[in-house]
DNA sequence: ATATTTCCCATGATATCCCAAATAATCCCA
DNA sequence: TGGGATTATTTGGGATATCATGGGAAATAT
């Protein structure tokens, strides 16, 4: 299972290129999949996946109603994505109104999410980061329930 | 069942290599898997597993509400994760994030904890190793509950 | 024709590979 | 049981490859 994993901030250069970090791209190509963009529903960011992605997206929204709200707004992920092409060195070049909406200047961060990554302001996402992380000291970690006697990483017991 | 167990200590030279200890090494390629850092949530250490609880983790993160805090802060260990790759002398290079989020300099000490490991600052971790140790004189100890049918061995006391 | 994008090559920084030295752990025989 | 020899492990450094980035030229579009 590879996985989009790890943070990396490139630079986005003064003709709007923007290397896709390498270990991202590798994900990708052993894939054989491109690379998608889309604006993100919920946070000031763009959001990158592979097809099978977008799929999923489809077919949720062909399972739901097609009037309800729902369905619009997930409609609204889908008309704002792109097929990125990629040039020999691997770099995007983002469209005026990506660079916009995640509100980038010269710089882009990479976080991997997994089956997904998100591209972010990079002093965004550090708060961002900063906040998740308070959050857990005081709140505590998420109750995954890891299968079995697993527990989550990190967690070496909340009593005290 | 073989375990991370034990602590090492290890020097990180100038080219921030850092050897991972033969015996978790053993651990990870007796069982073919990639070993992944990231950091922790609540301390500032790094943790260090195969990908069975990335995957945890991820499969966690697609099963719940996106929208939620738990899975922002699924999402922070994501982005923090990184498969670190070996040279040949077992030695991984960790970035700067990493060392600087771990207060590490130029020595950096293993704990296997069982299905995970964390790697400390050796100062601090000896620090934290006693304040819960004295933790455990004045408060009593936590009490274990060792699964199924085993017991440790001389626990036939009543203490509770 | 002018602006924008795509292709190609160059460069510096950094990670990776490969071999060798130093240190620590283990073994084996007296 | 001691202690030297042998092997495993860690550490160091130079050579090589990879990657992000920059810029010019060719191609495409406006």
């Amino acid at each position: 299972m590879d996985l989009f994993l790890s943070t990396f901030e490139n630079r986005i250069d003064k003709k709007g290129r923007l290397s896709v970090p390498a270990p991202f791209r590798a994900v990708l190509e052993r894939r054989r999949d491109p690379l998608y963009l889309f604006k993100s529903l919920t946070e000031p960011c763009l959001e990158g996946c592979g097809p099978e992605r977008i799929g999923q997206i489809v077919d949720a929204i062909d399972s739901m109603d097609s009037l309800s709200a729902e369905v619009a707004t997930l409609q609204t992920m889908l008309s704002s994505a792109q097929e990125m092409k990629l040039d020999g060195e691997g770099r995007m070049m983002l469209s005026g109104d990506f660079i916009d909406f995640a509100e980038l200047d010269d710089m882009a961060l990479f976080a991997g999410i997994g089956r997904s990554f998100q591209i972010w302001l990079p002093a965004r996402y550090r708060e961002r980061e900063t906040a998740a992380r308070s959050r857990a000291k005081t709140d505590g970690l998420p109750s995954l329930r890891l299968g079995g006697a697993h527990r989550p990483p990190g967690d070496t017991d909340g009593r005290r």
